[in-house]
DNA sequence: TATTGTTATACTCTATAACTATA
DNA sequence: TATAGTTATAGAGTATAACAATA
């Protein structure tokens, strides 16, 4: 019973993951490129190295998103006033008019979703995912720790 | 309030998706190819044509993936009685040892999730996420046909 | 000396196309 | 002629390491 719970979040993590990246990706966007343009749009003009950072990503691979993203005019380098090492990632008003429209289609989807269920169903649901997700934290941090102890012990054992 | 639950599904999702990878992410195990790697221990011997539909993939690509599995030592590929064209992707012991490890950690995690939750809350959860788990279906679909719209309609008036 | 962003290089995952061996 | 799997090639995304310009 509880695997069938584990089931259906799995699914709608397919669901979201993928088909919620196909659903933008066109005119030379892709999911890691969707990911920085998202994030320049909700913390505006932004250094590589802050890019980098907010994308657990090392900062070469930044420079070959942003180059993407300059090539389809999503964004554009600026200047960074006060330091010449940096360059200011800004959104091009292209890049603005498709981010406005994915944060339009983000609240549809919320709303379509979870618009009309009974708001007792909903309250329940934000809930109970939110200790779940509290659990899953615990447990992938425990997992973590399980797996090091089992190569540290088996490192030499078996090749 | 309907994006609060949004936000935390993509929470899940994005712990889910990328931690539990990370979890067994080693020697020489990458996503796709544990991705593959459970399939076969689901599905038995199975052949590489079968395993690229399995995994909607190109056959190019189970050839790579089953390269890496076999250089790791968790599969061998066994020839097919009955037809010489094709072989049979087998788990080796050690893969099989592996897959059950895989399966108990599974069900482990399933339990500490929600074995102790209140069962009244699992039911409600469970519930409310097969709902979800539709609707986002068909706001999917629909977000793809309006993408194919737009395109269709913008594809020549903005280069 | 430290930091920002780049070039150089390599690995994984994915795709299409052309090809070989079998069916 | 069709199918199973391969080689050849290409592109996205990721990483480390070495380097230039600037702080």
């Amino acid at each position: 019973m509880e695997t069938d719970a584990l089931d259906r979040l799995l699914a709608v993590t397919q669901l979201l993951g993928e088909d919620m990246n196909a659903m933008f990706a066109r005119e030379g966007l892709t999911p890691a490129r969707t990911h920085l343009l998202w994030e320049v749009a909700r913390q505006g003009p932004s250094t590589q190295r802050v890019l980098a950072d907010a994308l657990s990503v090392t900062p070469r691979n930044i420079t070959g998103l942003v180059d993407g993203l300059v090539a389809s005019g999503f964004v554009s380098r600026e200047p960074h006033a006060g330091d010449r090492r940096a360059t200011l990632v800004t959104l091009t008003p292209r890049g603005l008019e498709l981010t406005t429209q994915m944060q339009h289609g983000y609240i549809d989807l919320a709303g379509a979703l979870f618009g009309d269920l009974p708001a007792e169903a909903l309250r329940s649901f934000t809930e109970v995912l939110g200790t779940v997700l509290d659990r899953l934290r615990i447990q992938i941090a425990e997992a973590g720790q399980i797996a090091e102890g089992q190569a540290a012990e088996t490192g030499a054992g078996h090749g």
